[in-house]
DNA sequence: ATAAACTTTCAAAGTTTATTGAAAGTTTAA
DNA sequence: TTAAACTTTCAATAAACTTTGAAAGTTTAT
């Protein structure tokens, strides 16, 4: 495999995996072409790149700064905006557990929590709603705890997690 | 709030949630009805209740036994098919973790494993793509483990794992 | 063997979500 | 202050995904 197809890969597949989780192909493929990236990018090489409208590209860069993915870079002497990524996978992983943490999981603990706070009527079906909801805000709200303190491990994270659940 | 409203909230928090997690609304919800109705459903009790199509219910509840979350039950004296899902939480939690590291994470490790292996040219921007998937792949690759290693624990694994990680 | 009861399939229709591109807005250099 | 360089916005359009429903398929009771 020659470097464009490899490049061509890994850009598209992370793209498509970006839908799966909720981000959209666009900005998933602009994260990735940064990544691999030796230097700061233009909106103009973006565009270019991955063959994008300027408007998609303009809105999707400003998404990925919203999450703290991605920052300007200011050249001197150029007049341009760059655009660069975090390059540290660990880093990388930690603003996104954090963010995927406030944004979707926590709004479902909420609903949860709502949901199976409702009065107890005697019924069979008022209590197995309760019971059925409240099992899955307990269970959502400890692997949200779980995820966070995993991720504020600030050093080799998943090697020293893996070491102490090997028991 | 009362017994419906909550009942349709949190169908429809679930469904919702679901499009995210790369599941079908419709998926997601008649997993929801299942989960917190007393009695298994027949197909049509399921079209009523959500008001979805013959069709729609079919393709989705066949989908949903392949995650094998949902399963037929036969009732002696009925023709129908009627439908229940995992009752348990964590049961449940394990199920979906099996099967995303399976049809997601597995083959996302693949590609970038396929892709950090190409052949350096010696150019900064090939060493810089080898450098980076090769981390991905790595973080993702570990991650996986992790999840596995989690999920094979099978009783209180979030507690006991909670309980590790608070050193 | 037949027909009623039930389920599945899939092309077409409908809905949602993403993308474009031209116009409006902003910044910078002179 | 002006105008060129650049970025953002948003209504229109396109692409992707979901749902429908009627026809085909299957199973079961008699």
């Amino acid at each position: 495999m020659e470097y464009q197809e490899a490049k061509d890969k890994f850009i598209n597949t992370w793209g498509s995996l970006g839908t799966l989780w909720g981000i959209n192909k666009a900005m998933a493929q602009i994260q990735a072409l940064l990544f691999i990236s030796t230097k700061p990018l233009s909106m103009e090489e973006i565009m270019e790149e991955l063959q994008i409208s300027r408007g998609n590209t303009s809105m999707n860069l400003r998404q990925l700064m919203d999450w703290g993915i991605v920052t300007k870079e200011l050249i001197p002497g150029e007049r341009k905006d760059f655009f660069t990524t975090e390059k540290d996978v660990e880093e990388l992983a930690r603003i996104v557990a954090k963010e995927r943490s406030r944004r979707e999981i926590k709004p479902v603990i909420k609903v949860l929590s709502d949901v199976s706070s409702i009065k107890d009527d005697g019924t069979e079906k008022t209590k197995e709603l309760i019971r059925q909801t409240k099992a899955l805000k307990e269970l959502t709200d400890n692997l949200d705890v779980l995820m966070n303190k995993l991720v504020d491990q600030k050093q080799n994270w998943i090697t020293k997690s893996l070491l102490k659940l090997i028991k």
